[in-house]
DNA sequence: CAGTATATTAAATCA
DNA sequence: TGATTTCCATATACTG
């Protein structure tokens, strides 16, 4: 065919466009370049990329010399305040509940070093009061308040009211008999909802950034209900769902990062202090005393996932390129070890709160893997336990107690693994298929081992009970506009539930 | 088999 | 209101 050698010419072009396009971004020209341009040009950043390509769209850059990303790495530039096109951004979105001001530009990551949060932070007036906040809760925390609090905003309900709380909250497992070194202990537990009791007020929803959120996470501290969460864009907000009426509504945004969020890390120990990974290859970690978003690590692979051992809080652990995960030491700075344990992406990481020795890592080559961390040496890492899914698996989370497993996958199940030595799989229909735009769903503990909570494609909120292996609840409201496709359960207060949506938006639903 | 092209999907934005 | 754009997810159907 006469079009052939075309095409392929097209395709070469078109990489090499592409290329130019991330090395504009990360120098941060982008944004110049359109403030050059017309202001009434919104951006339109992205004309250059691959997507749909139509041979008549050429883009003005003809002849782009191939530029390695590695040395941009190594260009540390300097936070340079002009990093943030100061888009004062017409604040006409004064529509209805709360919103941020948010700037709906594509943002500008741009420092490859420290980051000072001034320069990152999106918005019009300071972010001080947000801070001293922080800070407020760091020394609470030095003065030893607060420290070991724990569910102790909601009194557990009287057991046996409610015809739809069905899971026992203990479970009877014996504790020999351990074949695979995974041992798993009875646990009391106290964080039963009542679930007809949950509710998603008007006030308690905010658009708190542009963008598809990729995760939300609550700070994790009683009484304190803030949320942090990160976009596909590279940026980290927080929202104090508390401060209302207050300047921009308590929330503030930042832009640390060059891609999409892939985890947000709170430190029980230490709250001024939070972890950010990204898939543009970056772990950062922001200082609230410093005011700075640190650089910890960078590697050439995304970072799809990022989590805490719960016993070894300066080891963090990520999923980074191709089934690879890496153990990153707080101590020393550097990476401690690293493995190949999945043929593809890892897109979680999770440890088991009753024997933190045992990691779960879910993985887009369809599997969920259970390993020992003792046993996953140097050498060939072997998992203590497989469960093979038939698609790509976005998640597998612990319960509370330990003793469950919820896998999410594409294909159209949750799982749950189960049993003194996990030795249980059961499986519940659910359809997971979310398509392009949607974050996919991740089955997401609550405040027991009772329900799991998943989104759907039609508004709502799907709750899960593993013992009954159905849905017995869908939340809705007719203030949830979009699909709730990221949750997470805050860890000190039963019944506050945060689903985060692909359009910026979170909602917090509340227990009475 | 490795690389690639494409349909799919929802929500914000644009005209 | 309707049409357009988003565009590092995935499975499938292709090509070389």
């Amino acid at each position: 065919m006469a079009t052939q050698k075309l095409t392929e010419y097209e395709i070469k072009r078109l990489e090499n466009i592409r290329r130019n396009d991330e090395m504009l971004a990360a120098l941060q020209l982008h944004a110049k370049a359109s403030l050059l341009s017309n202001a009434s040009k919104r951006q339109r950043d992205g004309s250059a990329k691959s997507y749909k390509v139509s041979p008549a769209k050429k883009p003005k850059e003809t002849e782009t010399p191939t530029v390695i990303r590695r040395s941009l790495r190594t260009r540390g530039m300097p936070p340079d305040s002009n990093c943030l096109d100061a888009d004062s951004n017409e604040n006409s979105d004064k529509t209805t509940l709360n919103q941020a001001s948010i700037s709906r530009e594509k943002p500008s990551p741009c420092v490859l070093g420290p980051l000072k949060m001034r320069d990152a932070y999106d918005g019009t007036g300071s972010d001080r009061a947000f801070i001293d906040t922080l800070l407020s809760f760091e020394r609470k925390l030095k003065s030893g308040v607060g420290v070991k609090e724990k569910f102790d905003s909601l009194k557990v309900k009287e057991e046996g009211n409610d015809r739809v709380l069905c899971g026992p909250v203990t479970r009877k497992v014996k504790s020999d008999n351990l074949n695979c070194g995974i041992k798993i202990e009875k646990r009391e537990f106290e964080g039963r909802v009542d679930l007809e009791s949950m509710s998603l007020e008007p006030e308690n929803i905010a658009r708190i950034m542009p963008g598809r959120i990729m995760t939300v996470r609550f700070l994790p501290q009683s009484n304190v209900n803030i949320v942090a969460a990160g976009n596909k864009l590279g940026n980290v907000a927080f929202w104090n769902v508390d401060s209302k009426g207050e300047k921009d509504n308590g929330i503030f945004l930042y832009r640390p990062h060059a891609g999409p969020i892939s985890g947000i890390l709170f430190q029980q120990s230490c709250l001024s202090k939070i972890f950010t990974s990204c898939y543009d290859g970056y772990l950062r970690l922001m200082d609230a005393e410093k005011e700075v978003f640190n650089l910890v690590h960078s590697c050439d692979d995304a970072i799809f996932c990022l989590s805490q051992h719960p016993n070894d809080v300066k080891s963090l652990y990520f999923g980074e390129g191709r089934g690879g995960l890496s153990v990153w030491d707080d101590r020393t700075g550097s990476v401690s070890s690293q493995w190949t344990l999945h043929e593809d992406r890892i897109n979680t990481i999770d440890f088991n709160p009753q024997n933190p020795n045992i990691m779960a890592t879910s993985s887009s080559d369809a599997t969920v893997c259970l390993w020992d961390l003792r046993k996953v040496d140097a050498g060939k890492p072997k998992s203590l336990k497989i469960v093979n899914h038939e698609r790509a698996v976005h998640s597998a989370y612990f319960s509370p107690s330990g003793s469950s497993l919820a896998s999410t996958s594409f294909d159209d199940t949750i799982g749950i693994l189960s049993g003194v030595n996990f030795e249980d799989t059961s499986r519940v229909q659910h359809s997971n298929q979310t398509g392009r735009w949607i974050s996919s769903f991740r089955a997401t503990w609550g405040w027991d081992d009772s329900f799991v909570y998943v989104g759907n494609m039609k508004r709502g909120v799907d709750i899960i009970s593993p013992d009954q292996r159905r849905v017995i609840k869908t939340l809705q409201s007719p203030h949830m506009t979009a699909i709730p496709c990221r949750f997470h359960a805050h860890p000190c207060r039963v019944g506050m539930l945060a689903g985060a949506t692909a359009g910026g938006q979170v909602y917090i639903w509340t227990s009475s």
